[in-house]
DNA sequence: GCAATAAGCGCG
DNA sequence: AAAGCGCGCTTATTGC
């Protein structure tokens, strides 16, 4: 279903602001192949157009994701004022499904929504453009640098789910032969994990036992005498009874062969490619999502089969102690970014006597960034919190607000979701007259576990800002890094030059031709220090990369 | 009989 | 007294 209007081609805007924006809508361009299209593209959505562009051989070089800005400039406290009033239209829908219907499909009812037309792109660039226009400067600044880097990484996303991470299907199969067993029939359980069953069965008397069904396991447990309220596995790992062994190994392995086991490789892998889709911004903290195969939870176990092309390599980066460096410059907090001059931020801190070992120094962190009140991480609170004042304020401060029901945002704007009706009644609940101590109490902890997510999302939501700026650095950089075309073959935009292939937060993969391979591991640090200066301008912080060059992503990681 | 939920674990 | 953030996916179980 081509449809004429669908896309809508900006001649300029990127630099003249709205005034004098010239604007019109054309056709999917299927006459345009194999070459870039320079202009910046608006459109209603990247993950809808943009794949079969990238099919016809063609690759964008910027854009303007309408629904991913309308959902930022809803929630954004910049804005939020004209837009979150606004009643829902038809960029607050999910996107429409990426993949075209057939044209002459008799009885396809399309439940996913419609692509918006024309008029409706139309109008919402211009209310998007006042909205902007409403917003304070140096906030409107930040903001349209957020919506370039959020586009940014849509078409950086589409472009990888083209690409696809390169995978070797026997490197995996021989994985799961080496802990599993020969592939059994479908429905079966693998040699390994049905002798494993049987062991976990015997040791505890339990001849009937399905070791998958976590009743059944738990009444076997208690029923030897194990105190236990849960199989799960920080729980009974260190119990002392012959069961534990075997039942901690089987549901690792059951989990793998679950997960990532020869029914996935089947489904995912189909020809040499994982193809997983992202989802841009659909994490709230601005985090990208994935759908499809578990892109974002591929066990470490399987990372010797994602395995470059012959005479090609696999360029790995990431970022080291991401977030505290962003704390760092949220917060700018001297010390911490003093901390973070080098590789080793933790190490850093051990060194200046702020703690006195390293796992401490992590462990203290994590805790300052998610809210851990408890064990070691809340015993080297007092220390952090003295040495860097203003990161543990920073973090404070964001708490506090999520306690009392407000929003907060990140550095470039994103503003965190106001607290749902259920929250809002539990602590009108607390101040009503009927209150007891049972009602005050539920309300006080509701408001901290808000408040340890507002603390989070800052930090969480401008680290994934900073990848974000990231990538689009990185995708830029790669793009003037070799060919396009391929002669005597369907066009292909990245068959001759390196290109992102997988994306984990924090974490970049490059499939890059063997000759380039040093060159991108250069590009990939510039542009990391490139996000950093973009975020933070002068603040003296740095983003240090931990990079590999190997044939498989295991070697690169090592 | 099918859909929603819970538990558990993978990743950062 | 209870107390660390964000996700996706699978199986078994519960609910309609």
């Amino acid at each position: 279903m081509r449809q004429a209007g669908a896309v809508l081609l900006l001649v300029s805007r990127a630099e003249d602001g709205a005034a004098g924006a010239r604007v019109r809508s054309v056709d999917l361009p299927h006459g345009i192949v194999g070459r870039e299209t320079a202009p910046r593209w608006a459109w209603s959505d990247t993950s809808a157009w943009y794949p079969r562009l990238l099919a016809d051989g063609v690759r964008v070089e910027r854009c303007l994701d309408l629904r991913l800005v309308h959902r930022l400039l809803r929630l954004a406290p910049a804005t939020s004022p004209r837009f979150a009033a606004a009643p829902a239209g038809p960029f607050d829908e999910a996107a429409p499904a990426a993949t075209a219907p057939a044209d002459d499909a008799l009885f396809s009812v399309d439940e996913a929504p419609a692509a918006p037309g024309e008029a409706a792109c139309l109008t919402e660039l211009a209310v998007q453009d006042d909205a902007l226009a409403a917003a304070p400067a140096p906030a409107a600044a930040r903001l349209r640098l957020l919506l370039a880097a959020e586009s940014a990484g849509a078409l950086a996303a589409a472009e990888m789910h083209h690409a696809g991470v390169p995978w070797d299907a026997a490197a995996h199969d021989a994985v799961l032969r080496e802990l599993l067993g020969p592939r059994p029939r479908a429905g079966q359980r693998p040699a390994r994990l049905a002798e494993l069953a049987g062991a976990v069965r015997s040791a505890l008397d339990a001849p009937a036992l399905n070791p998958d069904s976590l009743p059944d396991v738990l009444r076997a447990l208690r029923r030897v005498g194990l105190p236990v309220t849960s199989t799960r596995r920080w729980e009974i790992e260190h119990l002392d009874h012959p069961a534990i062994a075997p039942l901690v190994a089987y549901k690792k392995l059951s989990r793998l062969h679950a997960a990532n086991g020869w029914a996935w490789l089947d489904t995912w892998v189909p020809d040499g490619r994982f193809r997983p889709e992202y989802v841009v911004g659909g994490v709230v903290t601005g985090r990208w999502g994935s759908s499809g195969g578990g892109a974002l939870q591929l066990p470490r176990q399987l990372r010797g089969a994602v395995r470059a092309d012959p005479g090609w390599r696999l360029v790995v980066a990431d970022a080291a102690q991401l977030e505290p460096r962003v704390l760092a410059g949220l917060a700018r907090d001297a010390r911490l970014a003093e901390a973070g001059r080098g590789h080793d931020l933790y190490g850093a801190m051990v060194a200046t006597g702020v703690v006195t070992e390293r796992a401490l120094a992590k462990v203290g962190m994590l805790g300052a960034l998610y809210g851990g009140t408890t064990g070691p991480s809340a015993a080297v609170l007092p220390r952090l919190a003295q040495a860097y004042p203003e990161a543990l304020a920073y973090v404070e401060a964001a708490a506090r607000a999520g306690e009392r029901g407000e929003v907060v945002a990140t550095l470039l704007g994103r503003g965190s979701p106001p607290p749902d009706q259920a929250w809002l009644a539990s602590q009108a609940d607390a101040l009503s007259d009927a209150a007891g101590a049972r009602e005050e109490s539920r309300a006080r902890s509701v408001s901290r576990g808000w408040g340890r997510f507002t603390r989070n999302f800052v930090v969480q939501g401008t680290a994934a800002e900073w990848a974000l700026a990231w990538i689009a650095q990185v995708r830029q950089r790669l793009w003037s890094m070799g060919e396009s075309v391929v002669p005597g073959r369907a066009p292909e935009p990245f068959a001759r030059r390196p290109h992102l292939v997988y994306f984990l937060h924090d974490e970049l993969v490059v499939h890059a031709p063997a000759e380039l391979a040093p060159v991108v591991a250069d590009e990939l640090r510039g542009a990391a220090a490139a996000a950093g200066r973009l975020l933070f301008g002068d603040f003296p912080l740095e983003f240090p990369l931990s990079v590999g060059i190997a044939d498989s992503y295991q070697e690169a990681k090592a």
